[in-house]
This record gives C-alpha cells, structure tokens and sequence, in this order.
RNA sequence: GCCGGCGUAGCUCAGCGGUAGAGCAGCGGUUUCGUAAACCGCAGGUCAAGGGUUCGAAUCCCCUCGCCGGCUCCA
C-alpha cells in the first residue's frame, strides 16, 4: 500500500524466499504446538516483513519452556525436510477436514464461493492455506522463536483473545544472527533507554503516565529544535498564535469533538457552574481567531501556527516512552485559503516538511495519500478537488507515494508522511488534512470579489507531529549522538589536574562567549564518552602555555592541539551549517 | 482496555520463606594523574502501595498502581 520513497530493502526475490519460508516456519510451528497441545484451536499464521507468527486459542499460556519446546520440535522437522504438498479441495471437505477448528470454519466460511479453497500438507500437518511455500521443511535455513502475545481474533477487541507467537525465518543462519544483532542495536537505541542515560526526560508516576518532564539537557535539545521550528514559519509566512490549554464545553459541542471524540478527552473541570474541558486539538482556538473579524478574499491565504499543547485519553496499555503519550505538542497549523489557492499551500507544506526532514538527516519515508472513505462530510466536488489537490502537489515534486483508497478523515483526505529512523522503523509525523467539516461547523466564512460570502478551504498540519514525538525518533536517528547543533552540551572541558581548572573555566568563558555549549568536567572520572559530547577539550600544561585544547571528537578521532580561536571558529562554522 | 511478563538504593542488577547486598553515580578525604570509570571511607532502601497466609514474607496468595512485549487505536 505504501511506497518507499528511497531505500535500501533487500530486492524482491529475496524478500519473496524470505516470505515463502516464513510462511512455511509458521506452519512448522503449528505443527509443533499441536504436538504438545492436541487441544489448540488456531488462529492464522501468516509472514511479516520481519519473521512471522501464529495465534493460538490455548488451555494455559504459553511459557518460555514452551517456546523452547516448540522451537526443538520444528528443529526435527526441518531436519526431516519434509515435503509441503499443496491440494485443491471442495468446500465440503474443507468442512469437513477441519470441524474441529472452529477459526478455520470461520475463514472458510468467509472465502467467496468463487474462490479454490486449497490446503498445505507437511508431515501430519494441513493447514488450509494460499501459499506459496517452499519445496520442503529442510529449506528453511534459520528460524528461531522470538517471543509470546496476546491478539484479539480477527483484531477485534470484542472477538476471544489468543496467544500469538512471533518468530523470524532467514535464508541463513548469518542473515538472521545479522537481524538479531539489529534488535540489539535498536534496543540500545530505545529513546526511553538514551533518554534516561543522557538524563533528557523523564516520566513519573506521580504525576502520571504518559506525561513528561522535560530534564534540562532535554529541554534544550527542544529549545533548539522549537527556535528552529520558529524560523523555518517565519520563512514561509506563517503566523504564530497562542491558545489557551482550556475550553469551554460550548465550543467542543460546535467543534463536534464532545460527539465523536469525547472517549479521548479528559473528563471536564468545573468553573463557575462552566464545564471547561482541557483542549485534545488545537483547530477551534484557531478558527476562533479565523472568526475575530470579517475575512476578506485579500487576506487568504491566513496561516496560523502554533506549537500547542493537547491532552489526549490514551488506554494504558498503548504507550510508549516519548513516541505515545497523554500530553505533547503539535506544531500544529491551520491554513484557511480559496479552493484555487489549497493546491500552492498543500505543495508550501510539502517542501517545508522536506527542508525540515533534510535538515535533521532523513532521506527515508513513505508518503501515503489517503481517500475518500465510506463516511464522510462534504460533497462530490469538494472531496475531487482536494484530493486532486493533494495528488497534484506531490506530482510536482515528483514524490512517489502509495494511496490508501478509504483511508481518509470523515472530514477530508490527507497526506500522510511516515519517517523512517536509522533502523527503518517507521513513525508517522508529517500529516496534511483536508477539512470540510469544521468550517460548516463554525460557519466560517469570507467575503469574496463578488461581494458574496463564501466558505473557505481549512487544512490542518503537522511537520514534526509532535514535539515529543519527534524529539524521540531523533534520539533513535541519532542513537543519542545528537548533531553539533542539537547537542545540549556542545564542548565538555576536560582539565588533567586541579591546577588546570583555573584555565578549563577560562576556555568554557570563551566557548560560552561564543555562544557555544560548554562546561568544565571537573571529575576524576570522565564519562564524556558515554556522555556523547561532540567535543572534548583536554587541557594540561602544553594547552596551557600555548592558548590551546588538545581535542577529541565523541567519534574517537584525535585532532591534537588546536588554537582556542581557531576551535571556536570550526565549532561555530559546523553549528551554522547543522552539520 | 485486553493477554502475558515484570516492579529490590539515583542507575544497572543479585537475593526468591528467617528479617537487605554489589557495581556505578552521590558525599568526605587521599591522589594531581594526559584523553570513559584511581584509592580509602560514608551515606543511601517502609524490597511499587494495600491486604492476606505464616512463629516469621522482598521472597507465597489477592488486589491496586506503574512499566515492558503485543492486540486495538493514534501525533
């Protein structure tokens, strides 16, 4: 569905193998969990892009022991390299064959009758099931069992829960030691490990989950990045507006959100006999600014930003450290503008989101364009127009993108961007989103040429996401080691005895007066290095007499002694450049 | 919210029925040393909260809260 822009995936033909043999571990599973649990009723078991799982309607949950079980057993048959045979059956014996599964009843039930319904045999082992599969049980060269879960039957919440076991497959057993390493790597880059490591944030139970302190350190990496946020509107014209955290229930009554979105907002406070209910989006403060005075034609398109913070009911179990949480900030915007002017605006967005994207270091996304879906507001027109709108903007700067056919809003069709982090894991950021229901809502209007009043087009969108977010996938982009520009300190002074300190606190005042990070380590041990400070500043009795730091970059290159002056001008050249 | 796992000092973790330990960080001394962790000492914990079983619970049971992996949902 969706398309990488740029990427280094592996080519088809192998993520084909790959697939086929995943496919075929989950039947081998299967198999395996039947043996030792003749009860199991099972679910689907299909590949991912990463390994693959299989659910299981069980009489205990599973353990590790049982894992480790399971994964011997289909260790002996793939030695026995049993062969999968593929047959074509009617839906009587289908039926029949599995009665007593009723998951598979259920899929088969669901399968048109136009459709050959056709099943795979290794061993004693037949699932019903599409394929493709690989010849044989030997040909899957390395598999392994990676962990348990819960998943709902079918994804829905209301259906029985079963066990789902993940596991991987690789064509060998180096290209999978290679994906396990890649989980070790990722694992060392978990933004909630590098954040208490740096002492970047935290999260407190007493103040409640999914909601953040930024620490100091944190706090300036968000600075900068929010300063830069700053300039970049400044440069396309957007204006800065501020909003209250609050509202009053009349205006979410207008806005809709107390009829469709109230299961995620905080419950209300009471203020003078007013329910005032803390505010889960930023778009009614803004259309209240939109609504302050009569709109002419000439004043479109209007551009509002803010950096506002919202408060969203989250279910517990779906957080996560920065990327998901109860409170963040969206660099949110609302362009209100005349239907000819929404596709220059949608094509304003996207090369602000690319400026944006390159300047952190991203070079891997995936757009998705998302249509009109089955509920919705507005009409015929309006829906083509934006949608074209959006299609034609990307077009214009030759983006690839994929399309969710239905994936829209209610209120409109959208552009999603995903990025990718260092280890190609995706967090969507970027949105564009068409609305045609908050201006009907709040009767939002202009006068035009004609002297008539007309509906402007309004389109949300976030750059970064949020805030929060975004500071976390950079934490994962960057592994911790933020660039010159993003590091909270820039320079640590490293002095080697007591009698250079007076001297380390002279280089600080001169990095400082550069306005460049600095601080004096004044400790016996030195943790710079786990620390992630670009550079370290050794000074002792040569750098002394000779106005100089001896430096070592966090990447381990030694530059030796280097000129104060002659430092400040390189730091200050790389800061500028955001290199 | 649901299924499973987990919750011991600021951090990483050991202890898993007899009443609390290590390393790092912190503090005080000593050392003044060339590019991550010097030496000696001190302090730090109602073992997440509450209830129960037991002569005795960090260790077993129940419940609440929180965290982790998924499911569902999403910036």
């Amino acid at each position: 569905m969706e398309m990488t822009a740029t990427g280094s995936q592996p080519n088809g033909e192998l993520m084909a193998l790959r697939h086929r043999m995943r496919h075929s571990a989950a039947h081998v599973m299967a198999d395996a969990v039947i043996q030792l649990f003749p009860e199991a009723q099972i679910g689907i078991g299909p590949s991912t892009d990463e390994g693959f799982y299989y659910d299981f309607q069980v009489s205990r949950p599973f353990t590790p022991e049982d894992l480790e079980s399971i994964q011997s057993l289909m260790m002996e048959a793939i030695a026995h390299d049993q062969p999968f045979q593929k047959d074509v059956i009617s839906r009587e014996q289908a039926n029949d064959m599995f009665r007593e599964q009723q998951f598979k009843l259920e899929i088969i039930h669901d399968i048109p009758e136009y459709e050959e319904l056709s099943t795979y045999t290794h061993g004693r082992f037949v699932d019903l099931c599409q394929g493709p599969h690989v010849e044989s049980t030997g040909k899957i060269a390395a598999v392994k069992l990676l962990n348990v879960a819960g998943a709902y039957w079918r994804g829905d919440e209301k259906r029985p829960m079963l066990q789902r076991i993940y596991g991987t497959a690789f064509e060998s057993q180096d290209a999978l030691d290679q994906f396990l390493h890649m989980l070790e790597e990722a694992e060392k880059r978990d933004h909630r490990r590098l954040g208490k490591q740096l002492d970047l944030f935290g999260i407190h139970e007493d103040i409640g989950p999914g909601l953040i302190t930024w620490h100091p350190k944190g706090g300036r990496i968000r600075s900068i990045v929010q300063a830069y946020w700053q300039e970049l509107h400044d440069e396309h014209n957007y204006d800065v507006v501020y909003s209250p955290h609050v509202g009053k229930a009349r205006l979410w009554e207008t806005s809709g959100h107390l009829d469709f979105y109230r299961d995620s907002m905080f419950s209300p406070n009471d203020v003078d006999g007013n329910e005032y209910y803390l505010k889960p989006m930023n778009c009614p403060f803004h259309i209240m600014i939109y609504r302050s005075a009569l709109r002419s034609y000439r004043e479109l398109p209007i551009r509002y930003a803010e950096l506002g913070t919202v408060y969203r009911y989250e279910r517990s179990g779906v957080l996560h450290g920065l990327m998901r949480v109860r409170g963040f900030t969206q660099d949110d915007a609302h362009i209100f503008c005349l239907p000819e002017q929404v596709e220059d605006e949608v094509l304003g967005v996207l090369d602000m989101t690319f400026e944006l994207l390159s300047t952190f270091g991203f070079s891997d996304y995936s757009i998705s364009l998302s249509t009109k879906p089955e509920k919705h507001v507005g009409n015929e027109e309006m829906w083509q127009h934006a949608t074209d709108s959006l299609a034609r903007a990307l077009a214009r700067r030759s983006l690839q993108y994929g399309i969710d056919e239905g994936g829209g809003a209610f209120y409109g069709p959208k552009i999603d961007i995903k990025i990718k982090d260092a280890l190609g894991r995706e967090w969507q950021c970027t949105t564009v989103q068409f609305d045609f229901n908050l201006p009907d809502r709040f009767d939002l209007a202009f006068q035009g040429a004609d002297g008539g009043q007309h509906r402007p087009y309004m389109v949300h969108r976030a750059i970064m996401g949020s805030v929060e977010r975004f500071v976390g996938v950079l934490l994962e982009h960057y592994g911790g080691a933020f660039p010159l520009w993003l590091s909270p300190v820039q320079a640590q002074v490293i002095p080697i005895a007591d009698r250079h300190l007076e001297y380390a606190s002279k280089v600080k005042a001169r990095l400082r007066g550069s306005h460049i990070r600095g601080e004096v380590d004044s400790r016996n041990e030195r943790m710079n290095q786990i620390e992630k400070v670009p550079y370290m500043l050794v000074v002792g009795d040569s750098e002394m007499g000779s106005d100089t730091a001896s430096v070592r970059l966090r990447t381990g290159e030694n530059l030796g002694p280097v000129g104060i002056d002659t430092l400040i001008e390189r730091m200050n050249d790389e800061i500028i450049r955001k290199a």
